[in-house]
DNA sequence: CCGGATGTTCACCT
DNA sequence: GAGGTGAACATCCG
């Protein structure tokens, strides 16, 4: 589920955790823990401490904590929830069985009660310490048109995959970009360094927009156009059946009459 | 059984 | 070097 609008849920749940004394740390699955990262570093560096903030980076969830120079970094790859108390607010996680337990990585219990879980079926994400966010681009949610600018215009790559390259810009999922794509009215094949910059200046809108809506409603998929992803599916905008292409390998829907390859 | 799914990285082509 | 493709990670769903 993790796009940005689920990372910003999580990271307000996570919010909830700060000064909550930790008094265990149960590493389920050892290799959730990126590779520099040891079940025994991780326990000895929460046991007996609390985190003293919150923070997103791109797709990363970031805890700092306290009396302590190191962060948690949380990347929830393709699947990942976060649960605070048994409490998540990105619906529906996965459940496989009752307890709800099955495809727990990660479990920290407070000293106070009540616990928080990272829990990922498909096993994309990663606990990593002190994460390398250096090589992040600016976040979308305080991209300026300049960034963006440079971001596409010394590339012929495809647009959308060097929106999708969290070096050039963070925080873009694939429906996310889709979305924006469409409402900017620009083709998701189109090299990027042959956008104009009326173009670019409509993108940069068009992703600040989405962005902040989904996040509004808490949900990646909430959006108009995203709803219409499927084969069938046509363009909220003028009802053009949507057409489909494979970018970087991720699937790309767009509106053959108002996504043109040729610019305007 | 097969293909695809909201993410990222890497090997291998052209 | 740049860009494209496919695979890998692991699991669920249609």
């Amino acid at each position: 589920m993790p796009e940005l609008a689920e990372i910003e849920s999580y990271r307000a749940l996570l919010a909830r955790a700060i000064g909550r004394e930790i008094c265990s740390v149960q590493v389920i699955d050892p290799s959730y823990l990126s590779q520099d990262l040891s079940a025994t570093t991780l326990s000895g560096l929460l046991c007996g401490r609390s985190f003293d903030g919150v923070s997103r980076a791109g797709k990363f969830l970031v805890l700092s904590i306290a009396q302590s120079e190191h962060t948690i970094g949380l990347h929830l790859g393709m699947n990942g929830h976060v649960l605070l108390d048994g409490e998540d607010p990105v619906a529906p996680g996965p459940r496989r069985d009752e307890s709800g337990a099955v495809w727990d990585r990660v479990v920290l219990l407070f000293c106070g009660g009540g616990d928080l879980r990272v829990r990922d079926p498909r096993r994309f994400g990663r606990v990593k310490l002190d994460p390398d966010l250096s090589r992040l681009g600016p976040d979308v949610l305080t991209l300026r048109v300049q960034q963006l600018l440079g971001a596409l215009s010394d590339s012929h790559e495809p647009v959308k995959a060097r929106l999708l390259d969290q070096t050039r810009v963070a925080g873009l999922g694939n429906l996310t970009t889709d979305e924006a794509l469409w409402r900017a009215g620009i083709n998701p094949a189109r090299p990027a360094a042959s956008l104009d910059p009326s173009e670019v200046r409509k993108l940069h809108h068009g992703l600040l927009t989405t962005a902040r809506a989904s996040i509004e409603r808490g949900a990646s998929r909430s959006g108009a156009f995203v709803a219409q992803r499927h084969p069938g599916g046509v363009c909220p905008q003028d009802g053009a059946t949507l057409c489909q292409v494979r970018i970087r390998g991720r699937t790309s829907w767009f509106c053959p009459k108002h996504q043109p390859w040729a610019s305007s």
